[in-house]
DNA sequence: ACGCTAAGTAAGCGTTCGTTTACTTTTAGA
DNA sequence: TCTAAAAGTAAACGAACGCTTACTTAGCGT
């Protein structure tokens, strides 16, 4: 599954954690975190660690993949953004600069 | 790329960053972040917060992707991990809990 | 209805975040 | 070698972290 927002995190750990037959005591635990911890990640805190995080997913025998290609279903591109490296415009523009 | 730890994912920020021809202040300006944030995530730092890093990840034009099945080359199964959820034994285990 | 457990909320606390500003080191073109 | 940009380091500060503890609410089986 893609995700783009903590949010996203939060819903997909908790389907996980169910699927798994973990109550947010037990997850805690293995993860090394409080309860409390959980709850919040759950609820899709922004601004949680993404150390734990790391943990959490790891916890949850999830593999966490990072992509240059938007995967499957091309996502719809940004104003400007670059999907592949293009060589000469970045000498280009690193010559232009000085 | 499959990101375990903090200095992966830094590690993998820095490369796209430079792939993408730009530098640490161009990329901070791009994720509403400071400078000093784009060093301090490019070295791992593993307390940083998800929401700025999926922010980052945004501007990268990065998807991330949280799967069950560890990705190509399955990884050495830690011990006691579950990977398909055996909905049997979740009930069992329900049902001898109280 | 009762009782137990999971889940969620709240307050207080020490720690660390990410920011700004300023300075130093490294890199690479000329 | 000289020079300017990029990258890295340092200090100070308000804001938020994640923790513990304690209490409340929701769900379910009996």
């Amino acid at each position: 599954m893609i995700v783009r927002t903590p949010s996203d995190l939060g819903m997909l750990i908790r389907e996980r954690r169910k699927n798994l037959g973990l109550d947010q005591h037990e997850l805690a635990k293995k993860v090394g975190v409080s309860r409390l911890w959980i709850i919040e990640i759950e609820k899709g805190k922004p601004r949680a660690e993404i150390g734990l995080i790391m943990r959490t997913l790891l916890a949850l025998d999830l593999a966490l993949d990072v992509s240059t290609e938007p995967a499957a279903a091309p996502v719809k591109r940004r104003a400007g953004a670059v999907s592949v490296p293009d060589i000469d415009a970045i000498v280009r523009k690193a010559r232009v600069q000085r």
